[in-house]
DNA sequence: CTGTTAGCGCTTTCAC
DNA sequence: GTGAAAGCGCTAACAG
């Protein structure tokens, strides 16, 4: 069974590893010829020699070596992904699209979760580059990404994804985030909430939030008799969130109608077990809107309403826009904003309320 | 054939990249030392020659190709993980605890999820080890898994996760199911509820659910006047749980308190659902439990009991278990199988709904 | 059509 | 201490 492999210095090179070499000379041909049928030149090989090599691979269960023709060729078939956080449903579900678009394709993804810390996002980097990685999807927290500029000089090919770097002309795929903040906004406005509270966590260097905070301004700015305030929460700190939502509901006792956006899915589900253990009911006490669907919206009595984000089609565009530079495309930084979806749900049902 | 020389051309091999070679000689030195001060032999450097590489790959930042090192060294520091279907939340709680061992260890991921499709698993293997992973974690789907069991013979390391292969002597790393599953029977059984269906996907070929069934069986034997049974459902069949569902509260209609086991966190979901759609509360009408706490089981009123797996520390102790046979380790075949935590909610609380 | 040769970037004897 | 040289497994000229 498992070879005796005993000592660390054990894990010889190619331990057990069938080689070109060894097919090459059980086949009787050369390496050479072996390589060319590797590389689907058959028209360059004779009919017996064609066989002769097939027979052989099949029999040694010869699988090539991606490192040694990596090496050598200089295209490694291997795309890196760093994200910022693997505990966010969001990203999953990206990284799903990104996943399914390498398997088309014929890459490999390697992955580094950089849990939102800035020195794993630089050391998984690194290693991301270090195994020549032709291309690299980055989901960047936005700070300290000083190495990630300096990527440009290398010519490393960048697709960032929902978030954008200042200063740095990488492409970039994400949602229409101020189309769908609009959105979103308006549609809580035309259920009649007038009081509008956006629970975000801090825009600070993060394009997305910015701009979801953008598309609220923009869509209140048409409602002047409405009213709108965006609150930043630290989710890593409990109870933040339930201290803020109470300190704006006691702001705005009566005579509005209060309702609550949630910025993203994480956000989203801290607002909601808020309001739960605040023992307030949507759409009856507050109306409730979630930018990122999930897959338990509807169970939450009576339906959660969500912005809907194309998850799996973000992540299979950003590969294939990746693809496209490490193909040689040299066009000018392309940003593919891909648009949201309401999902109206009983959140929101304000009228149902009366 | 033509096409491939055409792309290449875009791509040169080592493009901008820096090499040793380089650093050599802007440092004046040999390729050796360089290569022995990346590999920390600093005591058989002088002083000088330890400086001058020093600032050389500061100042060119330059960073060694693993591609390089593991074809020379045979260790390439890459594991391999494959994931049954990366939609489900527990596969992406397990491998949040994979990635943040292998950061530990200095190990990068390499990803390949399945989507439950036994041709794309064999492909994933292959790629996998093509790349010359040290070891590969996998959360096999149990259906024509010959090419898993033939990597025995190639001596690559290998550790199952959750799911287990007969007929081959890799390490297993999962929950304690039959002991979990007989926990959250035991649990409905003494909240009283003695009419108790197990919803769970086709067992067939699928380790741990056979435990599952196994545990719910043992408890069902302790306790002869209740009621059990399993029913399998197909959750790619839109309906088919909720017709299942139906069914089973026909035929058990009155005298009975009805109880419901989901088997993991998927059919929960589908069940919770399925309950909605029929009117159906818990705990007044039906008990309801499930395997797999997430994130919003408190959220549903009056809160869903749940079966908690530790997935982070079963991702955890699968690589770790993996590097221990990448070291070397020979001894015979281990099972690391960690305890599940019954998290009770108001879901199974048939006592306040009395 | 086929094989020989020279590397890809790195580590590792083995001399100096 | 230090470096020259020989590969790891593979591909890509260049000959025949």
């Amino acid at each position: 069974l498992r070879q005796a492999s005993k000592q660390h210095a054990a894990v010889k090179p190619a331990a057990g590893r069938v080689t070109i070499a060894q097919v090459a000379r059980e086949a009787g041909v050369s390496k050479t010829s072996v390589s060319r049928y590797l590389g689907g030149e058959f028209d360059a090989l004779s009919e017996p020699l064609l066989e002769q090599i097939r027979s052989t691979i099949a029999r040694l269960r010869y699988q090539p070596s991606q490192m040694a023709r990596g090496l050598k060729r200089g295209r490694t078939r291997l795309i890196g992904m760093v994200v910022a956080d693997i505990l966010n449903p969001y990203s999953v579900a990206v990284l799903h699209g990104v996943e399914a678009a390498c398997q088309k394709h014929g890459y490999t993804l390697m992955l580094c979760n950089t849990g939102n810390d800035v020195l794993r996002e630089q050391q998984g980097l690194a290693a991301l580059h270090s195994y020549s990685a032709e291309g690299l999807i980055f989901n960047t927290q936005g700070r300290n990404a000083q190495p990630i500029r300096d990527l440009e000089i290398t010519g490393l090919p960048v697709v960032l994804l929902d978030r954008s770097l200042e200063g740095c002309d990488f492409d970039l795929v994400g949602l229409d985030n101020v189309k769908a903040a609009r959105e979103a906004t308006d549609h809580l406005l035309e259920r009649g909430y007038d009081a509008i509270a956006m629970f975000i966590e801090p825009p600070l260097g993060v394009s997305a939030r910015q701009q979801r905070v953008e598309g609220f301004r923009q869509s209140l700015a048409i409602h002047p008799a409405a009213l709108g305030e965006t609150i930043e929460v630290h989710l890593d700190q409990p109870g933040h969130l339930a201290n803020l939502l109470q300190d704006f509901l006691k702001r705005h006792p009566a005579g509005r109608r209060i309702g609550l956006l949630a910025a993203n899915g994480m956000v989203g589900l801290q607002l909601a077990l808020a309001l739960q253990s605040m023992r307030l009911r949507f759409p009856q006490d507050v109306g409730f809107l979630t930018f990122d669907e999930m897959a338990w919206s509807a169970l939450v009595e009576p339906g959660i309403s969500t912005l809907e984000q194309p998850t799996y089609e973000l992540g299979f565009a950003a590969l294939e826009c990746l693809l496209r530079r490490i193909n040689g495309e040299t066009s000018t930084r392309t940003e593919i904003l891909l648009p949201g979806r309401l999902i109206v749900r009983g959140s929101t049902d304000a009228l149902a309320a009366d």
